[in-house]
Parts: structure tokens; C-alpha cells; sequence
DNA sequence: TTGTACGCGTTATCAG
DNA sequence: CTGATAACGCGTACAA
């Protein structure tokens, strides 16, 4: 199960490998003829060519890199699957890496896909990644860069992301409209652009409809904004810090969960004493009793724009067609359920 | 920024590009002083290997790719993780492929990867694959290949699984024990292995508890065993078939708790009136109320176990020891909660 | 219409 | 200790 290569072929049929790369890839110059003899020979034998040494002469290897701060969030599970589909079908292989929020490691991932020769790269960025050199030597490289989800404005590449702060921004102030009035936030972590364009989302909402800002009603999430953070943060603000609200709204869907399973445990009423509205639209918040309101953030479609963008951008660098970054917005929308 | 090659360190060195390559990579027969001068200059200039090159000639890629059904399952990301972090740990990188439950893109993709010139491949078979020419493909081309998870036991080459049949069997027995006796199951697909044990191990546990198998007690997910198959095959069973029972084992959690949705929703108690049992320990299921009982499937570990066997194997295949094929049963265990 | 010859960047063999 | 020289398999400008 040897694989065969140009040459076996060309010496079979008494021709130069040239001939025989040229009719394989039907160049103009090779006569009918020979380019159908060539190609039956190859079809027969199961020629495939040896990608390692295409990649060397073509100095491309049809790969991208893709490197997440996670897989296990549902979110990013679909911008994978939207990731990995689109790149299928353009011919583009993906590595994937994860940086589990880690700075150190991602810094060292961008160099292994820099040195492993992908075609382009696309990152969203972890939570304690404060600084860009590492982009700006993708940049430098002249590798195609997207940032998605989690981004840099600072950083001069394209990039898709969703208007946090107006998703934000519109689900609170879809709160105060239905007649809630001390909205509790659970905020990210302080870095990410995402957690702080949400918080400011809020902050804004409740000031264009005359509520007081009481930064007393804002917790952080530390623990990775997962379903514990959720939990404790409502323990302490009810049991601890004897705060009264009548809604919260979560940076995610799974701390939402958490809340909402506070309360329930404590036979806390939803949405009647406090409501929840999440984000992301996780498919369990539509399970949850009561379910739970949220915002739609397009996973799956957020992958694929990123990756045809980046295609797109890899394509025109290989035919020296000077290009301009873009920055996509995805639409979001409020589904409004029982929490709220 | 170009990248810098060993030419062009030797030409500044005045010594071969054989010297060079040689001083790299600590070859005994260079002297320590020209390997100094040669690793100062190689990192000042910030040489790194055109891997493109170094592929070409070693006829490896230090990259292994991994095909899976889906990426969305929380089991999968788990494994995913595990595989990503251990190779990377190995200097492996890893292309993710995504066969969407789907024989035929599943049989594309093994070609995908044997074009690419992966070292090996892992991977956990779509449901509709019952045919193995593509695995025995990679076989034949001496690629190492590792099944995982959704396995095919035809297939002549290392496996690393759950005791389905033996977890399935312990679940219901556990039923059993506590005292129910009208015990549905709602399996998987008739064809993957894993639905197979699963139900076997159901059906054992009754006959040797001398409860009766009825056929009847037993329903098909064939959406994908996903939420929407445990609340419709409730649904069925209660209102259409009108069939009884105490307890309810399902292929998966996602399906537990669309039943847990419908007896919630029809205020049957669980698991006073039904009790529940799901498979694979989803961090919901410890969130849900009641809280469900499951058996835990250890993902991660799955991941990090068959990377690693596949990366033996390649070592091997490098210096041509021989090896045996493994097949690894990792460990599960019951985790009762309150549905049960 | 076909073939020659060279280069891509590295590694391996062998001679000095 | 060091350095030619030959692969690895393919692509392409140029010559024939």
C-alpha cells in the first residue's frame, strides 16, 4: 500500500513528470489525449498527491488553526461545528487548540500554529489576555487573523462579535419596561471586553430610564461565570448581604441556571418575587422550570461568518489583492420566557 | 519577516548547511564551540524550522486527527479536551473533523486525514456507520488507529470504551434493588454498539432479578437521543400507549431529563411515581430537581487514555517495534440522586 | 505539445 | 569534527 507518486506514473507511461503534473491539473498545454491516459493511470493506481510536498512547493497547507478559551460551553460548541463545516467545505482542514483561559498558553498556541504553517488563524480570546503582542506577530507573519466573540478592539485584524452592550442594553431595559426596578447584575470577569460591554449594557439601561446605578447590586463571577457562580453569588446577596431585588440579570445562561436554582431551593418565586434573564440561549434554559428569558447570541452562524471571512482573507493574500479589515456584527434578539 | 532557514545561518557562519542542521540538534560529532556559535545566531535570528520541510522529509506531521459525531454533546467536548491537552503536552497538534452522525462524510473525512498525512487518527464512529473498508483503509496504510467510545469491535486495532453493557446492567439493578419492578428503557438507535449494550445490560439485569422483559416497556430514540426523544417517548407512552410503569432508564441524560420535563409537567412525582435513571453524568442532571441519578462516564479520561495509546503507537510504528493492540474498559460508577 | 532543470528547506549518508 | 551530495515529491519558468 505504497502511495504512488508522479513519477511511477510517468514512468509507466513513458512521459516526464512534468507532463504528467501538468495533465493531472489540466494545464492547456498537455494534449487531450495524453491528459486522459494520465488520468486513468492515476485513477487506477489511486494517485493522491503527497500533500507534504505540495504544502512545501505551495508554501500553504490548506489548514487553519482555531483557538477557544473552551469547548465544554455550549456556545462555543456550536461556533466549533460552524467553524469546522464551512472550513470542510472549502477544502480547509482545522486545528483546534484550547486555551483554557489562559494567557501563557495561548501566547504559546499562536506560536505553534505560526510555526505548524496554517493559512490563517482565528482566536477568541481568553479572559486574562491583556496584552497583543502575540496577535500583532500573526499580523506581522502576514497570516489571515479573525477575532471572534472575545475580542481586542486594539488589535488591527477582522473580527465578528455581537453588540454586547446593545443585547444588554435591550434585555434590561425589557426588564424595567415590565415594571422591575432593582435589577441585580451578575458580571463576568473584569478584563474581557464581552463581560464589560454587558455590564455596561446595563448600567445604561437602568440610567436612560431613570434608575439609580447601586453598584451594590453588581457581582462578579470569578469562578469562570459557570452554574456555581450563580448559586453562591445569590446565597451571599439574600443571605449575606441582605439585598432586595426584584429581577437579576446574568452574564450567562448558566449562571442564570444557577440563580434560578437558588431560588427555587428556597422556594423563592419566579418570576413573581425576583425574575432572571440570561444570555446566550442555551438550549436548557428553554428546559428550566420556570424557563428562563435570555439572548439569543448565534453560535453556530458566528463560526461560520469568521471563518469565511478568513478564508476570504487567505484567498486574496495568496492572488496579492490588497484587502481591508471588517468588523461583522451578528444579530441578537430577546426570547422572552416565564423568568421574566 | 521572512523566516529565517538554515542557509542562511550557514552562509553567515560560513560553515554547510549540514553544520548547521547537525549543531541544532546536538549531533555528537559537531564541536561544542561551532553548535554555540551556530544556536546563538539561530536564536538571535529567531530560526525555527520550516516544518513544511521537516513533514516532506520525516514523512510525519506530529499532528493526529480526530473525527467525531458531534462536538455539541457535553460528553464529546469533555473527550475533545482531554485528547487537545494530552497531544498538545506530546507536541501533537489535533484536527478536529465532525462526521454529523453521517457514514458517508465520515468515510470522506478518514480520506480527508490520510491525504493530510495525520500520524493517526482517533475516532468515535457515526451511528449509521455498519460498514468498516473506510477504517481498515487506514489500516492497511499503516496508520495508527485508536477507537473510542462508539467503537465497531470488528475492527482490528485499539479500543478505548465504558463497559456499557456492565454500567447498564449495575444502573437497573440499583432500580430494581429499591424496589421497582415496571421498568422502561428508552435506548438509542438500533445500530451503534454502545445503544446495543446498554439494552442488553437493561435486559439482563431484569432476567436476573426475575422480572419478565416486555418489548413494550422499551422505546427508540431516534432523534439523536437528544431531550425532544425523552419527552415525546413520555409522552407516547403515558397518553397514547397507556403503559405503567415505576421507573424509567434511558440511553442518555438529555433524554432523562426530557422525561423529567414531562412528569414535571404533568405533576407525576419523581420518583415517588417514576423514578429515573440517565447515563453519563451531564452536570446538569445534578442540577435539575430532583436531581438525577445517572452513571458516570468519564470523558475526559476517555480523551486523554486514547490519545495516548495512539501516540504509543506511533512511536512504535517510528521504530518499527512491533505492538499489540489494547482495548482499555475505563471505569464507571452509579451516581444515585434523588430521581431514583 | 512535451521535457529540462531548478528550487522549496530539511535530513541522512558517506567521504574526507 | 566537517561538508558535499543526494534525496523527499511536487510545481513551474523556460527551453525544445
Amino acid at each position: 500500500m505504497k502511495p504512488v507518486t508522479l513519477k511511477e506514473i510517468a514512468e509507466k507511461l513513458n512521459l516526464s513528470i512534468t507532463a504528467v503534473s501538468k495533465a493531472l491539473k489540466d494545464y492547456p498545454d498537455i494534449s487531450k489525449e495524453t491528459k486522459a491516459r494520465v488520468k486513468a493511470l492515476a485513477k487506477e493506481l489511486n494517485y493522491v498527491p503527497n500533500s507534504f510536498a505540495v504544502n512545501l512547493r505551495t508554501k500553504s497547507s490548506k489548514t487553519i488553526g482555531v483557538i477557544i478559551p473552551a469547548t465544554v460551553h455550549h456556545f462555543f460548541s456550536n461556533v466549533i461545528k460552524g467553524i469546522i463545516t464551512i472550513a470542510e467545505e472549502h477544502g480547509f482542514l482545522v486545528i483546534l487548540l484550547q486555551s483554557n483561559e489562559n494567557f501563557e498558553l495561548e501566547k504559546k498556541q499562536i506560536d505553534l500554529l505560526l510555526n505548524k504553517g496554517v493559512d490563517g488563524i482565528l482566536i477568541s480570546l481568553s479572559n486574562k489576555t491583556n496584552r497583543y503582542e502575540h496577535l500583532n506577530k500573526v499580523i506581522d507573519y502576514k497570516v489571515p487573523l479573525v477575532l471572534f466573540d472575545k475580542i481586542a478592539k486594539q488589535v488591527n485584524c477582522s473580527k465578528v462579535i455581537i453588540d454586547d452592550r446593545k443585547a444588554s442594553y435591550n434585555a434590561v431595559t425589557c426588564l424595567i419596561k415590565k415594571g422591575y426596578k432593582r435589577i441585580a447584575h451578575f458580571r463576568g470577569d473584569l478584563n474581557p471586553q464581552n463581560s464589560i460591554d454587558r455590564f455596561l449594557g446595563y448600567k445604561q439601561a437602568l440610567l436612560d430610564n431613570n434608575i439609580p446605578f447601586d453598584k451594590n447590586l453588581v457581582y462578579v463571577c470569578n469562578n469562570n461565570a459557570d452554574y456555581e457562580d450563580g448559586y453562591a453569588n445569590t446565597k451571599k446577596m439574600i443571605e449575606v448581604d441582605k439585598i432586595e431585588v426584584d429581577a437579576v440579570f446574568t452574564i450567562t445562561d448558566v449562571v442564570a441556571i444557577g440563580v434560578l436554582k437558588y431560588l427555587n431551593d428556597h422556594k423563592i418565586k419566579v418570576p413573581e418575587e425576583i425574575a432572571i434573564f440570561g444570555f446566550s440561549n442555551w438550549f436548557m434554559s428553554s428546559i428550566v422550570s420556570p424557563s428562563l428569558s435570555t439572548v439569543n447570541q448565534p453560535g453556530y452562524e458566528m463560526g461560520k461568518t469568521a471563518v469565511e471571512i478568513l478564508l476570504k482573507e487567505i484567498k486574496n493574500k495568496k492572488k496579492n489583492i490588497p484587502f481591508d479589515y471588517t468588523t461583522i456584527v451578528l444579530e441578537t434578539e430577546l426570547v422572552i420566557r416565564e423568568s421574566s
